[in-house]
DNA sequence: TCAATTGTTCAATGAATTTTGAACAAAGGA
DNA sequence: TCCTTTGTTCAAAATTCATTGAACAATTGA
């Protein structure tokens, strides 16, 4: 139903973007998104990559970034990639971001949020 | 002659590489790097970008996220992106940065740092 | 109405970041 | 040997960032 504030395609800042994306928690939730996307999440999926306040912390500077939406249905928050406005002002890029943030680093897994 | 102290190619890690281009200063000192890509600058080309020592600092954190290459030849630095070393560990990442880099936000001009 | 669910806000804390000027060091040229 | 050029290091200050627990608000279901 309600929009929560997030910036217009034309003030999304490359700085901005990149600086909130440099954070392991911020990248570990845009990339669930990514291999989510379609279907919104709530807060609540990413539980696995930290606290309840925690989260409400980074998922608001995502926004704030202008990297994700929110979308508030009931208590709930649902949340989606910008991708099309992304891709729009920065062609490129985020695929770019995902596809180096799904190489495995080190050898190492990546871990589902719970589901 | 002397290399300075950098991560080796498979310790580049992507959220510290977006961290340390989440900033204006050093993406405008990796903008212009790419622009001069072949010709090796040294930290006095960045100066209308900031202070000898704002400047010291910032190369500094490019250096050890492992964007760039800093040679120690004499009094100077010569530093260079590790275009080589990113573009094999994260294929397509920085050219979708550069790209967007210059994509001119707002209609403003990037003035070239002196040279 | 009551209770549970889903998130936000607040204050506090500790850590990291950015910026500055003063002092320093190393190399090169006169 | 001096002086200049080129950068670094250091300490200090101001700011921002990340994290936590407690309290709160709003919605939903029993």
């Amino acid at each position: 139903m309600a929009l929560l504030p997030q910036p217009s395609t034309d003030q999304l800042d490359l700085a901005a973007i990149l600086g909130v994306l440099g954070d392991s928690t911020r990248l570990g939730i845009v990339a669930y998104l990514a291999r989510n996307e379609g279907k919104p999440l709530s807060c609540g999926q990413f539980l696995d990559l930290g606290s309840k306040t925690n989260l409400s912390y980074h998922l608001a500077k995502l926004r704030e970034a202008g990297v994700t939406r929110t979308e508030a249905v009931g208590t709930s928050r649902l949340i989606t990639l910008r991708r099309d406005d992304l891709d729009r002002r920065f062609p490129g890029l985020l695929d770019s971001i995902l596809a180096s943030a799904n190489l495995r680093p080190l050898g190492q897994t990546v871990p589902d949020p719970v589901s």
